[in-house]
DNA sequence: CTATATATGCTCAAAGTTAGTATAAGTTTC
DNA sequence: GAAACTTATACTAACTTTGAGCATATATAG
């Protein structure tokens, strides 16, 4: 029967744990995914079209069959359906396509995840952290890697094609770094044969001997699953600026400082303290709680909660980024 | 086997005909969809995991039969599973998946379309258009109606709720039009009965006879093809403003009157000419070609075309907008 | 020639943003 | 207990962006 296929749903599942943003994954195995040799993956699961009466539905089950944790704000990111997008389908084994989704909860300690293991989601992504500067792989792996990449184009335009992307995703030159472009980043480096997947997907780019050596470019997830991680990533940078999603990984109350670590770690930017103050007491995004915060550290913060009223009244307040790390790179073609 | 489905791929093609947005619709026995009575619907087909070797190209493949048309800007939107979209599978008919595409083309005149029809976007969402002001059909049908809807409510609370929600998308009270919830605009009116696809879709909401006559909001579309078209809608008036897509739409040169009026008919609203031109101008977007436009009307203005180097060093430049009218609206309380 | 329509350059004030300084109120170290 | 450090919060000066309008240029219609 034509048009027949399976539908996999999986899920980027993110909370933040104090400033690190973290996401769940699951052994293999366990999610039953063949082939991964015990590697990780996101929780998924296949569309069961008589049990399950929406996908959102479908992805909740699975993800509390194989994590126990009960999913709050959910959103669909994507639907990936390119052939061979699992090394198995080559083969011989069936065509997935699979719904990715983005999933927020707060992180509740010492509760069991099931098979669930929460990982630092910058462990997949290195280059992805700018709050200490830019990350040194780039200018020791990446920026050559890419360099290499460029040179190896067949015919001149296409070399200037390679080298103009490189320059734009990954703000070399006078280009200025989007912390959106994650996926973008990510499919040029799987093309430049810079990560482990571009090898293990079968793609012989070249026979230069390196590019059989282990890279030192972030840990490989299962079949396509860091691809959906960089789309949730991006999304979520892209959002948190006008909708104010932010308060779905924060405690109920919280200081000003805590919020803006939070948006720092997953916008992967330092931002201007006294800036971002103004801006979220001045959007109305918070609220005091009259309570001071009992910490370590210096004078006691105020704690304050998400205040709801904000989402009646105003159009679609997000928490703005005053970004102070504003680096320029240098170039890729030396 | 459990997880087996059908996925449809359809797509909202849209060009621009003069200052009205147009989308490319079908006669529904066309693209093999029946029950639709003739009525029309988007192009669609199901996805053939065995002759599509990606979701993209499947759908560029059903547009081209169907309407001899040939893709350039494609985009994915959502993809939709919920159960009862369809009409026909109360009826035993099988679960469709559908993901839905937001294609961009150049409307070239006169050529044939096959079975293809091009159609005001507003006809069916005639609450959309706001350029001359806010719609009387608002007025007329939807404040009185969605009055009634929030009166119906079952609870105090309930009650509340459900106003809070209709002045929120409708900028009743002190809210703001927010031009880009077009898909929360159309669920809205779906769920109080006020467009002819809750009938249809079988949902009783009250036995009060005023819900059978047929009503004036707009043309309804097969299945769920008016909620597919709302989240395209929603989605290119968000994406003109970040990103140069408005371009896909427009002639190689063109005046910064016609830019100005394009973007004004994809965002339902006047914008300040001005201040248009200026930011245009300023962005770099666009670059003078010298030459000047033949024109009946004013003074002859200059012609200019996509200045494609922005896309390189800038960010990710869109056509902002200059809103010139923000009209308050009266509450839908009383 | 006059009225009218459009194009385009320029100004000006209000609002918002960036990047600081200054000071307050705690903890940690010696 | 004083010094050093950390964090919180108020305030300000310089600069940029935005909204709204005026003025003038160049066409057509009559």
């Amino acid at each position: 029967m034509p048009g027949v296929v399976m539908i996999e749903l999986s899920a980027v599942i993110v909370a933040m744990d104090k400033e690190v943003p973290r996401v769940l994954l699951v052994r293999a195995d366990v999610s039953g995914n063949a082939g991964g040799d015990g590697q990780e993956g996101l929780p998924c699961g296949p569309f069961d079209p008589s049990g399950h009466r929406t996908l959102d539905e479908g992805l909740r089950r699975w993800v509390d069959q194989q994590t126990g944790l009960p999913l709050g704000y959910v959103e669909q990111l994507y639907t990936f359906g390119d052939r061979f997008r699992d090394p198995l389908e080559r083969a011989g084994g069936p065509r997935p396509v699979s719904v990715g989704y983005l999933a927020l909860v707060r992180k509740t300690e010492g509760k069991s995840l099931g098979e669930g293991v929460w990982n630092d989601w910058y462990r997949s992504f290195p280059w992805e952290d700018w709050r200490a500067g830019p990350p040194e792989i780039i200018d020791a792996v990446i920026a050559p890697g890419l360099a290499q990449w460029c040179e190896r184009a067949a015919s001149r335009p296409e070399r200037q094609l390679r080298r103009e992307r490189a320059d734009l995703t990954f703000a070399f030159g006078d280009s200025s770094w989007d912390n959106e472009r994650v996926l973008e980043r990510y499919e040029l480096l799987y093309e430049a044969g810079l990560v482990a997947e571009t090898a293990r997907d079968g793609a012989t780019l070249s026979g230069d001997p390196r590019d059989q050596r282990p890279l030192p470019t972030g840990v490989p997830l299962i079949k396509d699953h860091r691809r959906i991680l960089a789309t949730a990533m991006g999304r979520l940078r892209a959002k948190i600026k006008y909708r104010p999603v932010i308060f779905e990984l924060m405690p109920p109350s919280f200081t000003l400082l805590q919020l803006q670590r939070a948006v720092e770690a997953l916008a992967g930017g330092r931002l201007h303290k006294q800036n971002f103050r103004r801006l979220v007491a001045h959007e109305g995004l918070v609220e005091r709680t009259g309570q001071i915060s009992a910490q370590t550290g210096g004078r006691p913060a105020e704690l304050f909660r998400f205040s709801r009223g904000v989402v009646l009244k105003r159009p679609a307040p997000g928490v703005r980024l005053p970004v102070r790390v504003k680096p320029r790179r240098k170039s890729s073609r030396k």
